[in-house]
DNA sequence: GCGCTTGTGTGATCCCCCTCACAGATCTCC
DNA sequence: GGAGATCTGTGAGGGGGATCACACAAGCGC
């Protein structure tokens, strides 16, 4: 059982809980207990049913989605402090995704049952959920647009650049993984980077990659076509 | 003003309402007014504040976006009994998409404000409200993942089965319209509904499509690659 | 140190879909 | 019924990425 009292500062961090006050999130928090994963363990797989909510206290996970036949796409990166699996938690449905993590990590989890039970009689919790909710959509459909109608090198930018912004200049991620996380192939990334590395945009190295020039980068996710 | 009975009766159609009692109802119906719409104006624009949500007494809306230089993608066709442009009501943010009448359309409009405070007040209308961007986002998921992993004729198949299965075997639709709406080009969906003419899944008339086989229509739609 | 596995670099080739260009078929409005 | 406008049908050509196929580099286990 995790601490109660690490668990509400955890959520006060997160945008589904960081309008509540500390009472409610320790009412929230009441409701949670800890687990561990080890790295690619799965959490939880597409189909299965949504009955918690997972908030991330430690480590790595990765949102993954892909057809039968072995096509993947990584839809999001989550570190310490990011919740998710939200959504199948509120509606009780399938998991539309896959959750892995992706190196030695520690969730807490909040049951479906309670949180309902909570949300019902506190009307600040449900404005907040609600909240979260509008976020997440604007994001997804912001994604959705990109894949849609920009290439893939704006797209590989855009990526680059809103994890340079958010881990620092110097980011560990390998050629493959960023290839899946645009929806490209490994071997199109590579060619694209190169292109950068000749122009002084970027450096790489073996499982990471180090952005020299934010500005001129940023010029390539503006290009439309 | 729109009378107040038949909107509560709107309301209760759709999937933000429909677990609501009526005397909820009836308190979210007393929130509202009612506004008429010419073919093609344009109801709100991408940017816009939004500070209303709005309702389809009868009509059709279609939801748009694009990027400035004119490519443009169709995300939704609603019809009556639909509710959109809950999001940007609900957060107050910019609007994401453009919103088009596609005839004449009559529309209840709830304001921001009023429906903040119904929110505040009553855990009932919240959960509906989570219920529904639950919704809202799985499909949106769909949508993505479905542009991002399947071929052209696969996305249409899917597109053309949804339609007759929502307003029957002949679609009133024309080609221009289908492209935009699978992101794709005329020519690109005229050539794919010519092969499917030819192996007689389809029969084509101006603005008019009719399924023939729903079948072998639905194995093109299951089509990975 | 020596294999093994995992990441990186690069060419050749292919193919899906877009772009451009134009012609016939329907509708519609005077 | 004639003139536009709007759909529909089709071809030629091009391009962005995928796919396939290796070669080399760098960690990792023993």
């Amino acid at each position: 059982m995790a601490s109660t009292a690490n668990f509400s500062t955890l959520l006060k961090a997160s945008p589904l809980f960081a309008r509540l006050d500390r009472a409610t999130l320790d009412a929230v928090a009441a409701l949670c207990v800890s687990r561990r994963y080890a790295t690619d363990e799965t959490i939880f797989a597409k189909g299965d049913e949504g009955d918690k909510l997972f908030a991330i206290r430690r480590g790595q996970v990765r949102i993954v989605t892909g057809n039968d036949d072995g096509k993947r796409l990584t839809l999001n990166v989550l570190g310490a402090g990011d919740v998710f699996g939200e959504i199948a938690m509120l509606d009780g449905l399938a998991r539309t995704a896959d959750a892995i993590a992706a190196e030695p990590s520690e969730l807490y989890l909040v049951h479906r049952r309670d949180f309902l039970e909570l949300l019902r009689n506190n009307g600040e919790v449900a404005i907040g959920v609600i909240a979260m909710l509008c976020d997440r959509l604007r994001w997804t459909s912001d994604r959705m647009e990109e894949a849609v109608l920009m290439p893939l090198d704006a797209r590989l930018a855009r990526r680059i650049s809103a994890m340079a912004e958010e881990f620092g200049n110097e980011v560990l991620i390998s050629q493959a993984e960023l290839a899946v996380f645009v929806g490209a192939t490994r071997e199109s990334i590579n060619r694209i980077l190169q292109e950068w590395r000749r122009d002084g945009i970027v450096a790489m190295r073996r499982g990471s990659l180090r952005v020299l020039d934010a500005g001129r980068l940023a010029d390539q996710a503006a290009r439309t076509k």
